[in-house]
DNA sequence: TAGTAGCTTTGACGCAAATCAAATTGGGTG
DNA sequence: CACCCAATTTGATTTGCGTCAAAGCTACTA
């Protein structure tokens, strides 16, 4: 797939434009924004940006997913994002990156140099304002996990996760025959268990029993059937309607 | 302590100059804002905002401290957010408050009508950077806090909050004898058993074994000193050097 | 001074999830 | 096709934290 084809396909001439960041800008600020522009490929495992390493882009996720880790000295490690198509990465004035982000397919970013990408963003006001909105739902979102990190139970965990990456690929795909629910998991066992605060052993226990309960189906060990969205969101605990994650 | 007493000594002109929201506004600006403004006192144990319940204004916190929180409806609560002198409360363009906010001592807060708050935010640049800026703060102290909350041990829990606490206290009153850090604990037991997803038990018990062990000294229950920094950072996992929390 | 109520501590016990260990599956490759 | 390796599942056991229960502090009130 050539950058041309993405270009067209995925993002028109900017592809921030995902989230509508620019989706007000004028011509000259498009084309400010095409000049410092440009397109990376990363790898499956690949990492972006490695925590306290310089990083000097910003961007978007054009296709492809990545996570948004931290670890402790000893190995433990957290994932406290995940980053979907049209997810915006750094922080314009952050010289060091704050958290390891890896590739966990094959990911296109469309990058700004951070320098010229906060000069613009200085000038233009509903950049910063469309940015200001992306991360305060990316704030709601990150609360949000925190209630199912800290009192949620392994099984509401899991079903957490399934109902939120079901209620994604619902809005994207409208994959559902009459009301059930069909998607992949982008995730291993061991990703799952690193956003979930679990060991990969009990995802995986959770995960059959869910089957066995019949609240969901597994086809192999990625495709996922969620044949009642409502028994799912029950399972998950029910906090209010959740709210996505990003 | 009057109203007028509060302006000059804690916020100038300006209240929400804690974190220079403002700091760039010229004076017609600053009158706009003065116009929009008022105060506001809530006693401790007060709700300030309602998951759900329309909210027609934003501010910042003068004085106090309050709990942001959120519920499921069996009544497990995790708190998400703590809100000291400065921070800010409220989502411009937002009707309805996302959590439950609750005053946990005495607070003052300084409101903005919130729309004409966001009326001027839309052409007032700098004030969208800045809050922008405080967003993406607070955003990291989110995620800093899932790695808390999924990953640490209940110890290392205690050790973390303990230790953002005495750090936030040293900065603001440095009031250390040599090397030790005094401070008072602003939370309940079980307040703080909320921010870490844990029983009060288990919180009660942990603070037993670090005063045992020598990491912290109590007296009474809610002043704490800490003899050696160093080691409370220690016990907390030693994850980089512990990002604020808001 | 005694009484009460809220917060805190401590103890005994049980359970959900971690840990340790092995077996199974499945996709990719020579 | 057979092999290999990584991902996943399943089982046995341990353990950290939750649950239930009771008692101790401290501050406030009558």
């Amino acid at each position: 797939m050539s950058l041309a084809a993405i270009k067209n396909i995925e993002c028109g001439d900017c592809p921030i434009r995902h989230r509508a960041v620019c989706s007000r800008c004028d011509t000259d600020e498009l084309q400010e924004l095409d000049a410092i522009k440009y397109y990376r490929t990363y790898e499956a495992g690949q990492p972006i940006t490695w925590s306290g390493d310089r990083m000097d882009f910003v961007g978007s996720v054009v296709t492809g997913i990545a996570t948004l880790t931290q670890t402790m000295e000893d190995g433990r490690t957290q994932m406290v994002g995940l980053l979907l198509p049209s997810d915006f990465v750094g922080r314009p004035g952050r010289d060091n990156a704050a958290y390891n982000v890896v590739a966990t397919s094959t990911v296109v970013m469309c990058c700004f140099r951070r320098k010229p990408f906060e000069e613009l963003m200085s000038r233009t006001p509903h950049i910063a304002h469309r940015l200001l909105e992306m991360t305060l739902d990316e704030l709601d979102a990150a609360r949000e996990w925190m209630l199912v990190l800290g009192r949620k139970t392994a099984r509401e965990k899991i079903a957490s996760l399934l109902s939120i990456l079901a209620r994604r690929d619902a809005s994207l795909q409208a994959s559902k025959a009459d009301g059930a629910i069909v998607f992949d998991l982008p995730l291993t066992r061991e990703a799952m268990a690193d956003y979930l605060g679990l060991t990969l052993e009990t995802v995986s226990r959770q995960m059959s029993a869910l089957k066995r309960d019949g609240v969901i189906q597994l086809e192999g060990k990625r495709r996922v059937t969620v044949p009642e969205m409502e028994r799912l969101i029950a399972e998950a605990g029910d906090d209010s309607d959740g709210a996505c994650l990003s």
